[in-house]
DNA sequence: CAGATTCATGACAACGTTGTCAGGCATTTC
DNA sequence: GAAATGCCTGACAACGTTGTCATGAATCTG
């Protein structure tokens, strides 16, 4: 900036106001002072433009997903980065692969490079430690998981209703032998689809078979073979809820190496790709994963623009899909 | 970092000593400023550290991809923050959606926040524009296509060699009408693909029939629709060569409407999601993304290292996976 | 036409940190 | 015991920018 001011003939200030577009500038200065910085290929630097300004703002947001590379957080982490387009804001996204200890040291590395905001899709179970963040007046907005022990906006899917939903589709089609797969008990959000499922049932007095519900799967091989011996039960399920991403396919593939693909229904939690090009396709309840994205980075905007208001909890509606696998009868 | 100072009863300087774990400090006033950044919270501010700071690197990193939520791009993100991460390097990510414009602006972006490096995977044409960031000591390096206009390091899938290492699978399975269908050809990349598919049969000494040679098309929906007519011809291919990811699906599609999925080989560029559960599995030339993330990163560092040394073209290797469409023989 | 008002411009300090250098004390050297 | 050396510590300026305020010129007011 020095030296536009230099081969402009102005103040450093002058340069600083046409920079920032503030008026006040005559505008043969102002013409001056483009051409110069054109000339140097002049870049403002905004890092210590910041360091002085009074509104302390970056316009820079952290992101921290369960995997940059896993589709569910980076479609939510698309849907942040439209809304941050918007606002000319940069985004710094990470990993945290389950890791509580990383997600600490994340914010730890945001915060020092002074973000104005953090997005969390979070792994660890106490988020006390936020509260310095918090107090340094960043913004702390949670996606797909509540937080605990602090207070914050948060993003959910209504995981219990959707998983009572999808269990309900299957009931509709005449089902009582209701397979339930599901992710760690640990995990708040696989829980509540295990609670879905549970109302669903009860409300329609179906009655849940315990040997027909498996818990605590994390991967698709897992999945295949625990789904793999349900199937040769003597008594096997008619349908089954396969209530994550992974577990479905798991499903997919054990239903076809046991040729049940087109006997026994299936519903999975999450859409995937190629779902739809499945033989059957596979019927979903689909999270909108970009719509939740959108919608923590539009928190993230109201809470930057007013600190003080309430926070809340707030429910992205997910949809079923139904392709076909979720459409079948009981077999006799 | 005041404030500590004041609690500890040491200079700024000290506490500044203690932060960055120089040494000099005796052991108790460095456990006296410890004990009082902890008791503060204190967050050390990296941005009015680089300002200051006589290397000026912000451990900050701008990563340009196609779109994060794509699967090769969040992959290729994901090898290249596992780099980062063990350098303690942040890293911003944001999609440019094939538009240039954006491109540019998002350069402007990062620069203004002054990062030390910028993996770019090319969208512009015209690449003379980040002349200026590479003299600001910008370390600049390309993936998946290379660069124009400009020298600079580059790591890349030999698309051309690839291409027809999956052209040959398909004529050592015995095939003579193999269609070829891809994207855009002002695409470097997919335009490589084509040549090296021409090359193969070429090699081979098998005839290109120009009316089985189908180039930009970009969608599933495209591919589907383009495929569907090659399939109705009187005398139809009997294996075809989908150079890329999304004109792969089409094809699945497409055939699978034609009922020919089983008759017509089909081998694909770009490993996708459930390739290997669709019926039948579809062989793939598959890139590895993520190796190229990494390998990018490393080049990164390598170059912030070496300012002086000469750049280079890396090639990433891919690897076929055979799973069942590509092995089908022709069909009399 | 004196005084008030508006406007464009620049001088200077400050943001939070670190590089440089000087001072003071303790220890070593001859 | 004087001089030299080494170590710890802090004062101060500087990084690139913007907020504050002062200055002087131009315009307006009655």
């Amino acid at each position: 900036m020095r030296d536009v001011a230099a081969l402009a003939g102005v103040s450093l200030k002058t340069v600083s106001r046409v920079v920032n577009r503030e008026d006040g500038v005559s505008d043969d200065l102002a013409a001056k002072v483009e051409r110069a910085a054109a000339q140097l290929d002049y870049r403002p630097n905004l890092t210590a433009s910041n360091l002085r300004r009074s509104d302390r703002k970056t316009a820079t947001w952290g992101l921290l997903l369960e995997d940059v590379a896993n589709p569910f957080s980076s479609a939510v982490h698309r849907g942040v980065e439209e809304v941050a387009r918007e606002l000319g804001v940069a985004v710094f996204a990470a990993s945290m692969d389950e890791d509580p200890e990383r997600e600490r040291e994340l914010v730890a590395t945001f915060s020092s490079r002074r973000v104005d905001a953090l997005i969390i899709a979070p792994t660890a179970t106490e988020h006390a430690y936020l509260a310095t963040e918090v107090r340094n007046g960043i913004a702390v907005v949670f996606v797909d998981r509540p937080p605990l022990s602090i207070d914050a906006d948060c993003v959910v899917t209504d995981n219990r209703q959707s998983a009572a939903a999808a269990t309900r589709h299957l009931i509709d089609h005449g089902h009582k032998r209701i397979a339930f797969i599901g992710d760690f008990a640990s995990i708040t959000t696989a829980n509540e689809r295990y609670l879905g499922f549970v109302d669903a049932m009860a409300a329609a007095g179906v009655q849940v078979h315990p040997e027909l519900v498996i818990r605590d799967v994390h991967d698709p091989a897992q999945s295949a073979k625990a789904i793999g011996s349900i199937l040769r039960l003597s008594n096997p399920p008619t349908a089954m809820f396969t209530a994550q991403n992974l577990i479905t396919m798991g499903a997919v593939e054990a239903l076809r190496d046991a040729g049940a693909q087109h006997s026994i229904a299936l519903v999975g939690f999450d859409d995937f790709a190629m779902a739809n090009l499945l033989d059957p396709a596979v019927t979903v309840m689909a999270q909108d994963p970009r719509a939740i994205g959108r919608l923590a980075a539009t928190l993230v905007n109201e809470r930057l623009a007013h600190p003080g208001a309430a926070v809340g909890m707030h429910v992205v509606p997910s949809i079923l899909i139904p392709r076909g696998s979720g459409e079948i009868g009981p077999q006799a």
